[in-house]
RNA sequence: GGACAGGUGGCCGAGUGGUUAAAGGCAGCAGACUGUAAAUCUGCCCGCGCAAGCGUACGCUGGUUCGAAUCCAGCCCUGUCCA
């Protein structure tokens, strides 16, 4: 374990968020001196970013709580391409109108997780779209073009993937390495960004623009990259069931958020407590020292302190009462509810509340001995359900859906 | 532009005229076991319907046939090689 000077790389690595840097001395050599305007760049694809993008939107926060500036840079311009790394089909091209939407709403969670302004630690919100789009073809073919060799360019991971595999990749794909090393000179001169932030499989695109930039006399530049971040069972973070994990409350509700991280596999707690939270390292440690059962409490603590963050500590307290509530057979008020009017069929309620997705899978969950209706188990598919008077009653489906019915 | 190979359910991938709502795998859901974990075993996995049944589905559009994912024609798309 190298020591490094600066604050900033010695947190990066305290917290296992280092996976290659293109120099490190250097740029240790910087941050401990100078304020570092650093950035990640996100594409605007939808109207939230997932749990996925949640280690590099921490690298902007460590980036901030180690006095540096964090940019973050929307891909309005190249969202208009569509990134091939890691991908085996092209992206379906979107208007300007839902990119802007989507950006809207994607700054609304950033706010909660970053400190913007006009200081010089501030964070900034850009979009590539304001330097990307007003470019004329010849203008950039003359500008970038010498720079880059296409034999260089088939070299990279992303674009000899698709080849290997004989899948299209077209020449508008071909040329986002092009578009994001050159939004990387372009933050150097606009804004003094000095630092490109990712996952490894950016790694490609960032020493591109740290090239570019040298290379047309720009001055140094610098890259890190994170560990592409798998759960322990090998999956890619942020999709589970029943789709991605949101971080917009609006596509995700926040007890479903908690819950996510509430059921995380025994083995990653220590390393998602190390990124995701602020939690000081001798504290995770004695979390990481639970064992058995006893690991649910830093399960708690971590859903607790991710929600916090992302969704606002009231609404994290509010989830994590309601868990306790329902887990010892309660109903806590965070659970989804409906309203069965005059009375309604048992699968339609269970489509209706969301727990099925369609009437057919709900009769196969009832056959199956899956539904209970004030814990006990409903067999009949053809039952009507009613709420009598102010009562309520509690739906579930399998251990972990519940939901509450209202007249 | 030419030759060849392809386009099947969320993904991968069988299937060359009927018994095919379409093998198998992955992913997913549920049950058992547990700790709201993992692993394992079991069941399920297009939609509507209590059900009988019906409706959709194998790139698109037509056609042949009692019957087509499977045969024919045209079109669209992808890959490989050639020009």
């Amino acid at each position: 374990m190298p020591a490094y000077r600066s604050e900033l790389l010695n947190v990066l690595d305290e917290r296992q968020y280092t996976h290659q840097i293109t120099d490190a001395e250097s740029l240790d050599l910087l941050a401990s001196q100078n304020v570092v305007p650093g950035y990640v760049g996100f594409d605007p694809t939808a109207a939230s970013l997932h749990v996925g993008s949640l280690v590099q939107i921490m690298l902007l926060r460590r980036l901030q709580q180690t006095g540096h500036k964090p940019i973050v840079v929307m891909g309005g311009g190249t969202g208009k391409i569509g990134d091939p790394s890691g991908r085996d089909e092209s992206r379906q091209m979107m208007t300007n109108e839902v990119i802007e939407g989507n950006i809207a709403s994607i700054r609304k969670v950033f706010e909660r997780i970053l400190t913007f302004g006009d200081g010089p630690a501030d964070a900034v919100m850009v979009n590539n779209d304001e330097w990307l789009s007003g470019l004329g073809y010849l203008d950039l073919l003359r500008d970038v073009g010498p720079h880059f060799t296409v034999n260089r360019m088939l070299t990279f991971d992303s674009v000899k993937t698709r080849l290997d595999r004989e899948q299209p990749l077209t020449f508008l794909e071909f040329n986002y390495m092009i578009l994001q090393a050159y939004d990387f000179r372009e933050l150097a001169q606009r804004y003094g960004c000095r630092l490109q932030m990712g996952g490894s499989d950016q790694w490609g695109n960032i020493v591109n623009g740290i090239e570019l930039t040298r290379r047309s006399g720009g001055g140094e530049l610098y890259g890190f990259t994170t560990p592409l971040l798998t759960t322990a069972d090998g999956k890619k973070m942020g999709k589970t069931a029943s789709g991605a994990v949101w971080l917009n409350e609006d596509m995700l509700p926040t007890y479903d958020f908690w819950q996510f991280w509430r059921n995380t596999d025994d083995r990653d707690v220590g390393r998602f407590l190390r990124l995701f939270t602020d939690i000081p390292l001798d504290e995770i440690a004695r979390l990481e020292r639970l064992e058995g059962a006893e690991i649910n409490d830093a399960k708690v603590a971590l859903a607790n302190a991710i929600t916090a963050m992302v969704r606002g500590e009231d609404a994290a307290s509010k989830a994590e009462a309601t868990a306790r509530e329902t887990f010892a057979g309660g109903a806590g008020d965070d659970l989804p509810t409906l309203s069965v009017g005059d009375g309604m069929s048992l699968p339609a309620a269970l489509t209706a509340i969301g727990f099925t997705a369609s009437n057919k899978e709900a009769k196969r969950k009832i056959a199956e001995g899956a539904v209970r209706l004030d814990d006990e188990v409903m067999g009949d598919p053809g039952l009507q359900v009613t709420v009598t008077g102010g009562a309520q009653r509690r739906l579930s489906l399998g251990r972990k859906k519940h939901g509450i019915l209202l007249p």
